[in-house]
DNA sequence: AAGAAGTCGTGATTTCCTTCACAATTTATC
DNA sequence: GATAAATTGTGAAGGAAATCACGACTTCTT
C-alpha cells in the first residue's frame, strides 16, 4: 500500500479538499489553481501542491488542476465508492446533531444505527437512523467497524470495552474521557471543552497571531 | 509575556492536564508522576515533562509532582481565576449540547447568551443561558470576545462578518465553511464530517498504527 | 546509613510538516 | 509566432514537536 507514505497531516486535509472540489464542480467550474483553492480552504498553496504531489502529478503547469479529474481521483483515493457504515452510541443533543447530518452527500459514510439507554428513544428513529437499546448493542452491531461515542464520560470506559470486545476498529470519541484501547484500534479524540479552552488560552497569550489553527 | 515561548502543541494539552489534575485532586491524591499522568491522558511521559518544563521546574526528582501545587500553578496560567464569557450562535442540536455542558467546572468559561433565528426558541433559556434573536445580536453581545458558531454553513459568512464588525476576537467554528476573517482574529475549525472521514481514511490506509491522533 | 529504586529536567536527536523559491511548462495575448 | 503571464512540482531549507537517554537528585528499603 503505497499510500502509507502519505503524511498524516495531508490525509487529514483530504476530506476538506474533496468537499471544496465538489462545490466547485457543482458550480460548473472545470479548472482550479492551487492559489484559488488556497483561498477557499485557508491552506497555503504550496502545502496544497505538496499534498497533491504525494499522489503524483495531478495538475498541469501554467494551467492548474482539472476539477473533474481531481474529484474522480480523490473519490477513489478516499474510498468514496464504497459506503462506510458507522454506529452512533449515545443519542443526546450531540448524538442527535450527528444523526441529522448527511454524511452521504460528501463523505459516503452512513450512520446505520444508534444506541441509547433511554427507553423513550429506543424504537424511534432520527434522520432515518433507527435507535436501539444499548443493551442490544452486540446483537445489532454486526460488522460495523466504526463508532461515534457521544455518551456521558462516565459510560465511556464500559462502552469502549464492549466495542473493543466486539471487534470495532475505530472510535471517534467526543467524551472527555481518554479511553484505553488495544493498540490496533484507532481512536480520535474531540474534546469540546479542551477546544474551547485552548482557543481562549491562545487569545490571551498569543495575540494577533494570524494563522488559523486546526 | 514570556508565555509566547510555549509551543502551541503544549498549549493545547494544558486544558487536558488541568482536568486530570483536578480529578486526581478530588480523589485525594497528593502526588503524581509523569508516568502515571501519561497513562491517564495518553500522552508520552517525556512530552508531559517537557510541557511542564516550559513553566519552570514544577516537580521534584525522584518524587514527581505535587498535585495541589501543580493545579494552583495551572489555574493561574490558564487564567482560571477570571471567567471568560462566550456567546453561542445557533441553538440547534449541536448548540444545545454546548448549552448543557458545564464549562464553569473545569474551565472557568461561561456561555452568557445564545442566539437563534427561531422565534420559538427566542425568549426561552437552556441550561440557564438565555436565547435572544439573532437580529438583536449586536445589541446584546456587548464586550463578549469569543463566539461558538453552531449554525448552518450557509449562514456562516454573514454571521462571521457581523461578529468581526462587532469586535469579536476568537471564533470556534463548527460550520463546514472556512470563514474569512482579518488576521488579528483567531478561528479554530472543528469540522465533524472531516474528522469522521479522516478517521475512516486512517483505518483503511494506516492499519494497525498504534498512535492516538488528536 | 547505605544502596536500590524512582523520577525529573533537559541536551541531543529524530521525525514530521511547512514554506520558500525556482526551473519547467502551459496558456494567454498581441 | 513570439512574448508575457500563470502555474505546477519539487529540491532544499526551515521550523516545530516528539522522543531518546541520562545525569542529578529524592525517596524508599533494609
Amino acid at each position: 500500500m503505497d499510500q502509507n507514505k502519505i503524511p498524516q497531516a495531508t490525509a487529514k486535509r483530504l476530506p476538506l479538499y474533496y468537499r471544496f472540489l465538489n462545490n466547485l464542480n457543482h458550480q460548473g467550474k472545470t479548472r482550479v489553481s492551487s492559489k484559488e483553492l488556497s483561498e477557499a480552504v485557508k491552506v497555503d498553496s504550496a502545502t496544497i501542491r505538496r499534498d497533491f504531489s504525494y499522489f503524483g502529478a495531478l495538475g498541469k503547469k501554467g494551467y492548474g488542476y482539472n476539477v473533474e479529474y481531481l474529484l474522480g481521483f480523490f473519490r477513489k483515493t478516499l474510498d468514496q465508492d464504497e459506503v462506510t457504515d458507522v454506529a452512533l452510541i449515545g443519542v443526546g443533543n450531540l448524538g442527535t446533531a450527528f444523526l441529522h447530518y448527511n454524511f452521504m452527500k460528501n463523505n459516503n459514510i452512513k450512520i446505520q444505527m444508534a444506541f441509547d439507554a433511554d427507553e423513550n428513544k429506543v424504537g424511534s428513529s432520527i434522520g432515518g437512523v433507527p435507535i436501539y437499546h444499548i443493551n442490544d448493542m452486540e446483537k445489532k452491531l454486526n460488522g460495523i467497524k466504526v463508532a461515534i461515542l457521544t455518551i456521558p464520560a462516565s459510560e465511556a470506559d464500559g462502552i469502549t470495552d464492549r466495542l473493543v470486545e466486539h471487534g470495532i476498529k475505530g472510535i471517534l470519541n467526543f467524551t472527555p474521557a481518554r479511553i484505553s484501547v488495544p493498540e490496533h484500534i484507532r481512536v480520535h479524540h474531540i474534546d469540546l471543552a479542551v477546544e474551547l479552552q485552548a482557543l481562549v488560552y491562545f487569545l490571551k497569550h498569543y495575540p494577533l497571531v494570524p494563522e488559523v489553527i486546526e
